[in-house]
DNA sequence: ATATATTTGTGTATAAATTACACATAATGA
DNA sequence: TCATTATGTGTAATTTATACACAAATATAT
């Protein structure tokens, strides 16, 4: 064989939020090419690892971090992308929630840190273009999977869910309106815990009821916001 | 290197339509392995080529047809589902216009064959998934997109339309209320051509109008039925 | 040529969903 | 105890979606 074979990568977009922003996590690049540089993590995959498997692998090894929730985003295959020759990468996006943040750097990566999503650095490769297709894909999923619980901790005030909503759709929500169609949706178990931070009237928590929204989308009942 | 590389192909989900019924493109595979059985027309990506052009080179090799839109359906990755080894799969999904109908076989075909999609044979490999994940795709976005009209003639009376999402939803819709969302969204144009086929009232033909879809889709109004 | 069958084309009234909007409650902190 | 801050709740107005029937233009059969 002349020419090398196509080779295969994983990359993954991984989103995190607090407190009204939503932040990405990117890798400082210890190696060629791009030494230096930010990237969104990823890696070669392995001769017998699924997919999936192989983005895990490389986010623990990378980043340290545990993610919450994986889909497959696009697979960026232009012929030039990559300066080491012919590299097809499969994008995932992932969604963590905010206190998995224990990150730390290995393997290629030199540094990893979350960046605010409205302040990213150059980024190596396509991996811009790759961004902004998550972003796009979290924005316009948002509104019809119930996805946005994945960011927030477990039991959460009903304010984190309508703030979390303001921040993806860059737009004010009614609160009385927003918290009716929630509701409304039967997927919300309410606990019989408040939680006050700082002043104001101290917030009931609500818990995302998984089986619950499993059991409704199998009758047809669609997720809507 | 002990092991071998992982090889990249493409597969493509045609869809067609025609008089009431989605039909699904396949080919009777020539060689091993699963020699004989019908499958989704694809192949390996070659060294230099983008993954569209993979796409479209195939298919013109494998079925003579010309896509009229093509998009990236998913990537199939299982370390199992290729008998000869680990193959990744980038799938695609396509439309072709009913009178694109001059098949034929070559290369790896045996035989070229549009099937009714609620009639398909078995087929190779893990395309009964991959064409279940592009009908899925197919009948969700439908409804968001104006993918319809990829699958009509250029010129088309109205109840062509209807009968088209009629098919693909899998349910009746009521005609008037669907005339008058249609129209209302904007994007057709209505010729001061006639048709008529058979009895009955001639048609008026309507023409869909990509530009102005654009337009408005830039706009931020938004394609929904 | 006349009647019958077939398909296209159109409007209105009702129901459902979405939107707009304001004040009481429970806490903190000065 | 008073001011401040965030939570929690209902109703009326508007918009959107749904249900529904008959006239017009042609082809076909008698």
């Amino acid at each position: 064989m002349s020419k090398q074979a196509i080779k295969l990568s994983v990359d993954a977009v991984v989103f995190g939020y607090e407190e009204g922003n939503i932040s990405v996590l990117l890798i400082k690049r210890k190696f060629e090419p791009f030494k230096g540089q930010w990237a969104i993590p990823g890696g070669f995959v392995e001769h017998d690892e699924s997919l999936e498997t192989a983005v895990e692998r490389e986010l623990l090894e990378e980043t340290g971090i545990k993610i919450n929730y994986l889909e497959q985003l696009y697979t960026f295959g232009k012929p030039k992308r990559d300066p080491r020759g012919r590299v097809v990468s499969v994008a995932y996006f992932g969604l963590v929630r905010p206190n998995t943040f224990d990150i730390f750097a290995a393997t290629d990566a030199e540094q990893v840190q979350w960046f605010n999503s409205n302040e990213l650095p150059k980024l190596s490769f396509d991996h811009k273009e790759i961004l902004n297709t998550a972003i796009e894909r979290l924005q316009g999923k948002i509104t019809y999977e119930p996805l946005g619980f994945e960011l927030l901790d477990k039991k959460f005030p009903f304010s984190d869910l309508e703030k979390l909503y303001t921040t993806l759709l860059g737009r004010d929500i009614d609160r009385r309106n927003f918290r009716k169609k929630i509701i409304g949706l039967n997927v919300l178990d309410e606990l019989n815990e408040k939680v006050s931070k700082g002043s104001g009237r101290p917030a009931n928590l609500f818990q995302f009821n998984k089986k619950r929204y499993f059991q409704l989308k199998k009758e047809g009942i669609i997720f809507e916001i």
